[in-house]
DNA sequence: CACGCATACTCGTATAGACGAGTGGGCAAG
DNA sequence: CTTGCCCACTCGTCTATACGAGTATGCGTG
């Protein structure tokens, strides 16, 4: 049995609008939750409260949430409730995030950032592997047939937030320490200029979409969560493209910043 | 009486498997879709027939085709069918298109473009008025109480793409040409050079995220599209904020992309 | 007090059926 | 031949029911 709802907490359906009725509900419950009358992480009524509050089938009720879930505003979990989604903390990528001074420091951008902001950064899932080039790979790096691959995930307090992929032509790569699981102090763009292949410039190009499922078992992505899918190429003094990186990121983590100047 | 679905398109479930049958046909179409055995726009088998083939109930197809949906692949068209989503074809933002030689042309930046690419653009819902600055943007502009707003949609061949607001300081626009309508030759930019306002840099911060119902409709979208939501500080050459510029997009119509000096 | 189990409540999955509304093709009447 | 209607097929909405599985709480047993 459960009780009735605090009366006022969401309104009535309205038999003769043409909006379906799961979608007044989804309605009523979204205002209610930009309104605050529901909290961030608090439960929102369960699907038999409102099933009598509006007098409804419950297959109706889910549909509601459904929708609200679509939106990514809210998640289910089994046996205990549907909750509002927390907004988790967004970590900036700034524009100057490659900058060299930056580099010249030892420990990876992601590890120096995620320690500043006070949370628990993980590097994960990595692979280091020669392997044929994708189409796309190829056209970028100048149409080689083979590359290396270097795949990992970074994670922030034990939440996945990001998969990336480095790819190298071989003829850069093969047999340095790029090839190794571990880099080294600067990561690669500090060994690539070892090599002598000075960096010039960078160019990021964004994407954002919802995820594959594949995707959303590598990142733990709740529903309603897009990707974005930034594909950054590096070019040294000489025009050449030197690497690729295809990096995935769950969208709700994530705000990209770039300064340009006015030229 | 449907016919049958040819045989080989679609396999069969796994009733030993632990994954829910709706997620198995959802699995199935995906895979004969990312196979190009049902290719951009082109209709799925109809509930009725996934139902004799699978022999389940037509809830269960359905909940297969909202997931689809949800991976914006597929859409529902009412008394038609589902179909394969099409990709629309996407503009390139680059990160010089508010450099100033392309404002010395006079046509908009939009128009420009859209022309070249042979597509017909389109700007409409100018609404043009002075109002209360909300907490962010007065934050960003440095603490202004009240603010014009320009705001306008864009569209690429009827479909609308794009959604932005311009905020700036009432001292600056308020009586010159930013105020009307019509902008002028090379848009607002240019007036606020022509002003005195030597524009030195933008910021640009960049989100991904479900859309709000409103965007939903302003839009247009498919469910399953998600929105890049583009928030651009200009400063001037004192480092002066002079305008807020808040940008959704479709994102399944832009590809964002950024040239970044490796200094 | 500590542990374990029963139980009630939560959402997840699936069935079967009903009616409505949009679309398009074919057939019959003019 | 053209017009207009009917009908078959499509997805949209909603009800009612059933069982399964995860979670939390409290109570009884040891």
């Amino acid at each position: 049995m459960s009780p009735a709802l605090p009366s006022g907490l969401l309104g009535d359906l309205d038999p003769t609008s043409d909006r379906a009725v799961f979608r007044q509900i989804a309605d009523q419950l979204r205002e209610a939750i930009d309104r605050g009358r529901f909290r961030e992480g608090e439960k929102l009524p369960s699907e038999a409260e409102l099933v009598e509050h509006y007098g409804v089938s419950r297959m109706t009720v889910r549909n509601s949430f459904s929708i609200l879930q679509g939106e990514g505003l809210v998640h289910a979990e089994h046996g205990k409730g549907v909750f509002v989604r927390p907004r988790p903390p967004v970590r900036r990528l700034a524009s100057d995030r490659f900058a060299r001074r930056h580099r010249e420091q030892g420990k990876s951008a992601f590890i120096v950032e995620a320690d500043a902001a006070g949370s628990h950064p993980q590097v994960d899932s990595l692979e280091v592997k020669e392997e044929k080039a994708s189409q796309d790979v190829s056209t970028r790096l100048g149409s080689v047939r083979r590359v290396l691959a270097r795949r990992r995930r970074y994670l922030l307090d034990g939440r996945p937030v990001e998969f990336a992929t480095s790819y190298l032509p071989l003829d850069i790569a093969r047999g340095t320490q790029i090839a190794e699981p571990n880099p080294g102090p600067g990561g690669i763009y500090a060994r690539l200029e070892e090599l002598g292949h000075h960096l010039d410039h960078f160019e990021e190009e964004i994407r954002a979409r919802m995820p594959s499922p594949d995707e959303v078992k590598t990142l733990r992505l709740a529903s309603g969560v897009p990707v974005i899918h930034l594909i950054r190429t590096a070019f040294d003094a000489e025009g050449r493209a030197v690497e690729v990186c295809d990096t995935v990121m769950a969208a709700d983590a994530y705000v990209l910043s770039y300064q340009l100047p006015a030229t």
